[in-house]
DNA sequence: CGCAGAAGTTAGCCATGACTAACTTCAGGT
DNA sequence: ACCTGAAGTTAGTCATGGCTAACTTCTGCG
């Protein structure tokens, strides 16, 4: 323990006043494109494609490069021209820290101040770059040091360790397995609706009724209901797979 | 009431998704530069001089007149080169709607984060440019559509209309005088910690014992206590004067 | 009234991070 | 092995907001 990456909060002089273009040095477009791609480097530490951080973030190839060769620069990313790039430790750090703020922000959102689960994502984008650390475990204190967001994906302990995810996505499953709906991407507003609106949330048990095939629809019971679940959103969501004898 | 300046809130497309960078158009300048001339101008209306607000932000004087030459083009101020700028009515409703944003986290963070008073204006001067129009609404309503910030500063209301102010510093009143706490400047943290120390807050009655003269301290009791505060102390505190029959 | 110093402005630069357009490198198919 | 299209990079620009240095305007004192 104790690893914590210690950027020193923000504002190290001018305490007093109402100074507000202080020393900046903001980093906030670091913090993205570390979060980029730690989510795009999945567990097989494959180095990430410029293109793929480029489409991931909506900025063009160009500016990602350029982004890229400065984030090498900076330290946080091992980075090959033409071959890609995969985060330091230095760099995970700050992805992981990024994502803690991010996912503690969405859950207090929900939990305390009733923001519906679909609208805390686009929130969090913001406010997550912009938390002090003092901020940041007020929250953290107030929500009893939390594991998971609200849709359900692991939030980093304060010494950034993150619980591997043992999920898989639902969509895997074949007919007559059993699952617990872990969690499910909080960057699509649209199946966010559509779940809350059908009740389905994480932690729901549920079993694979029918599989179209060809990248059709997922037929699942939850709760005494039946749900056709279309292949996208069958991506998205992810299951805890569940042994027969339970 | 309607009088309210449409923002339209922020990432006009691009709901969905990761993407951090989004068309942005900051405006944070704008909003930091409007505050400060509104904060500079007072009651009289004053045009404020490019060299006062240089100082409350703490930049250059080069920096703030080309920054008001763009308040200006942007219509936020009327600015004449060498003379001062003050604010037009467009301008004057983005430093309420940021003075509102303002002071709604300072509140928010002392009351349900617990967030000492002296620390929450830091905090709130960062966050106040980055949450939604949604999220200052349940913030708003989370503490009840309050009318005062911790430092008993008056909060603009949805509508963006301010309570005037009767309040005078503490300094002009004389001996014999009483009156009631009322506000004081949040951004010295360090008197904020000196007055918490003595449990003196806002809604506290006075009476002043004593003035030492040519710039002195202030003898006032409070709650059958008696302090002694110091000429600035005595000059950002401000009480709202009580008529003798109460 | 005139001039010196204060106040304010302009010019030219830096950093961040985006963009387009043009060029280079890489990799797959024959 | 080679060539072509996709992927990636470089060059040059823009906008935001700082900065210093040099210049201009304003103002108050003698």
């Amino acid at each position: 323990m104790g690893a914590r990456a210690k950027r020193g909060g923000r504002a190290p002089a001018a305490t007093r006043g109402h100074h507000a273009h202080r020393e900046r040095q903001t980093n906030e477009g670091a913090e993205n494109y570390a979060k980029a791609i730690y989510h795009l480097q999945g567990r097989d530490s494959e180095p990430v494609h410029t293109t793929a951080v480029a489409d991931r973030l909506g900025v063009t190839s160009a500016s990602a490069s350029a982004m890229l060769k400065r984030l090498s620069d900076e330290g946080l990313v091992d980075y090959e021209p033409y071959h890609g790039a995969r985060l330091t430790t230095k760099g995970e750090l700050v992805a992981l820290e990024t994502i803690r703020h991010h996912r503690l922000i969405e859950l207090f959102l929900a939990e305390v101040l009733g923001m519906p689960w679909d609208r805390v994502h686009e929130e969090a984008e913001v406010l997550e770059h912009h938390i002090s650390e003092e901020l940041e475990e007020l929250i953290a204190v107030k929500l009893g040091q939390p594991d998971l967001d609200p849709h359900g994906d692991p939030i980093p302990d304060r010494d950034l360790a993150i619980t591997s995810d043992d999920s898989v996505p639902l969509m895997r499953l074949v007919p007559g397995e059993r699952g617990i709906f872990t969690r499910v991407s909080d960057s699509d507003a649209e199946m966010l609706r559509y779940l809350a609106e059908r009740e389905i949330q994480p932690g729901a048990r549920l079993l694979v009724k029918e599989r179209e095939p060809f990248g059709g629809a997922v037929v699942v019971q939850i709760a005494r209901r039946t749900h056709r679940l279309g292949p996208q959103l069958a991506g998205s969501m992810r299951v805890r797979q569940q042994v027969g004898d339970e």
